[in-house]
DNA sequence: TTGACATCTATCCATTATGGATATATCCAT
DNA sequence: ATGGATATATCCATAATGGATAGATGTCAA
């Protein structure tokens, strides 16, 4: 079973699924995560400071990420840095592929070109 | 330019992203635009009627949708048809595009396998 | 070393979005 | 004609979001 209860389902709420992502290559702390996100989405998703920490929190207590010491000594103290946990991997990749079934459907419909 | 001033933009709210899916490539009424949503993502998507309705109001009223005529004559004359307009489809093609970005980077950080 | 400015986490609040209950009308089958 | 299903629509409580603000601490330059 769990670790813990991870009552979390998909959908996600497009802030967790974004900062869950950003999160799946490498530790970031949070303001770290908010850059990733707006860097990957082409500026098309912020995460403003509330959204974040919320999120953080959640997603904390929820078992999808946790907090871990810096990766580098000399970093800056402020910082809190976090990974994505096991199940934090599993509800990523869920999220992933109900957005890919998504696409596969526009494709159907031609809202999209024939795959790449 | 546009017909209607349109500044609707993506990120798309999730219920207006599915409608218009929905409505990509057939006319539909209200509840057969929930019923096709629901169905074209297993399940993990279902529209209430508030959000339904609200939506398709606003929808119209932005200009995305319009609504038609019954395709059939015959039809339950309590059903009110919408399709898809031109900068509807814009909006729709954006937003599909955006959802495919998202999966992409969701390739790229192999949360996903390799494309089919 | 001190002052000015940037960075970082965090919380609060107003606004927006959502889902579900409810209402009303009408269709359809028996 | 009567009961149950269907359909649109609104209302309200809850949830989610973004932006303003706060406060602490780092960095840099003079």
């Amino acid at each position: 079973m769990s670790p813990s209860k991870l009552e979390t389902e998909v959908p996600l709420k497009p802030a967790v699924f974004h900062i869950l992502l950003a999160l799946s290559e490498q530790v970031r702390h949070g303001l770290g995560i908010a850059d990733e996100v707006e860097a990957s989405t082409a500026g098309s998703v912020r995460l403003g400071p509330g959204t974040l920490y919320r999120s953080l929190k959640e997603m904390t207590r929820d078992g999808l990420v946790k907090e871990v010491p810096h990766p580098q000594q000399g970093e800056d103290p402020r910082r809190k840095f976090y990974c994505i946990t096991t199940p934090g991997s599993e509800v990523l990749k869920a999220e992933a592929i109900r957005y890919e079934q998504i696409v596969e459907v526009a494709r159907q419909r031609h809202v999209l070109p024939e795959a790449h």
